[in-house]
DNA sequence: ACCTATTTTTAGACAAGTCTAAAAATTATT
DNA sequence: AATAATTTTTAGACTTGTCTAAAAATAGGT
């Protein structure tokens, strides 16, 4: 069985694995995690022992099968309340995250199975992310920043990179929701800045804005 | 804020004030959270730091009135999310306690309200027991133990007082469930044991079933 | 290859919550 | 009212998870 602390650092390890791939820094993990990297180090000890990392010394961590599991069965469980959030309790997505930090650490496979069930077995949680399935594999669908795109490619909104709140509701504000058609009228280089359509409505949109922004190309 | 743990003994000692009304004592803490009076001495020190209880060494304690809304407000969301277990997620009467355990400590006034809504704003959880409101008030209804009741006396099945699972399914078995018509037939003196008609069937119940189960004469 | 800057680990401390064993207070018994 | 039994509290220790400050290892620049 492992703690709440244990969890959230197993998924802070998954999470930062998908981007680099070899070993996570132990100042990575501290970052994410808002902590000190000598909590970090601690911890990845304890856990190497628990045999779902594996640890050398000054070379990062990576996770075992085990440890992969655990921390997708999270993010599952995160992803799917999520969705419950949003479809069943009128949450907007800019609302879940925290609760969901939450509800993830709740320990009952019959709970989750049936909210999966009776959210009709989602894919993707509010924010566009996919939810693993109950073995932990996770099937990513092929998108990419809004920030690569060149004039005149098109998409359709299908995900954040950020998801703060912050974030979400400016685009809210600006009315760029998941599903949303957009299209590249125009890069200007001098501040990476962008103008798309949206809704047949012209917008500009900030570097940083087109940096977190993901775009299934059509 | 208070921690998990420190609601755990609010709620214990709101439990037992409502069969006791004097000061709790450290031992019934105790025996209640499965804990020893010692780690209940040091806690109740704490809560008593934090004005939700009155504390006066070896007299044991009682909750201020904050102290009485949190722990209702721990009660408020136990039931509520039991209801929900069993209403939306096909869980039955004797599954429900242990999810609804760790599901008590989620905060967030908006999700527990939005969960209330969604139910339909119940009154009672699976095991018959009210559900207090908002603002900690609860209002109980009449009901006798079974054990109480004279022979031809008859009324409805409206909780249980005993909720481990092992009591609810043995009920399942029998077929008591809540809202049943029930007729006292027989009282055995020489072992206090029942018999009962239950949907136009004679049963036989004991003494110590008698004791668990509440009825609402009609 | 050496020196410097950065990262990581160690060592020691602390808070929360728990425990055991012993001391103190209360309650019950005669 | 004195003594015995029970309850409660204290004292000290342990675990988990965290921190700061210092030491050790690695990485980078010339």
């Amino acid at each position: 069985m492992f703690s709440q602390s244990e969890e959230n650092y197993l998924k802070a390890i998954y999470h930062l694995s998908a981007i680099s791939d070899k070993g996570i820094s132990t100042n990575s993990i501290a970052e994410k995690l808002e902590t000190k990297a000598s909590s970090v180090t601690d911890m990845i000890k304890k856990l190497s022992e628990k045999k779902v990392v594996v640890y050398k010394k000054y070379h990062g961590v990576h996770l075992t099968e085990e440890g992969s599991k655990i921390a997708a069965n999270v993010i599952r469980k995160h992803r799917l309340w999520e969705v419950f959030l949003v479809d069943k309790l009128n949450f907007s997505w800019d609302e879940v995250h925290d609760v969901a930090e939450q509800l993830e650490h709740i320990k009952s496979p019959k709970l989750i199975n049936q909210i999966d069930a009776l959210l009709g077995f989602p894919t993707h949680d509010p924010h566009g992310d996919p939810i693993p399935d109950k073995d932990g594999n996770l099937k990513t669908i092929d998108k990419s920043l809004l920030s690569t795109l060149s004039k005149n490619e098109k998409g359709i909104c299908v995900g954040v990179d950020d998801s703060s709140s912050e974030f979400l509701q400016f685009l809210d504000r600006k009315g760029i929701t998941l599903g949303k058609q957009i299209k590249v009228l125009e890069r200007e280089d001098f501040d990476d800045s962008f103008s798309i359509l949206i809704d047949d409505k012209k917008l500009s949109i900030s570097k940083k804005i087109a940096n977190n922004l993901y775009i299934k190309k059509t």
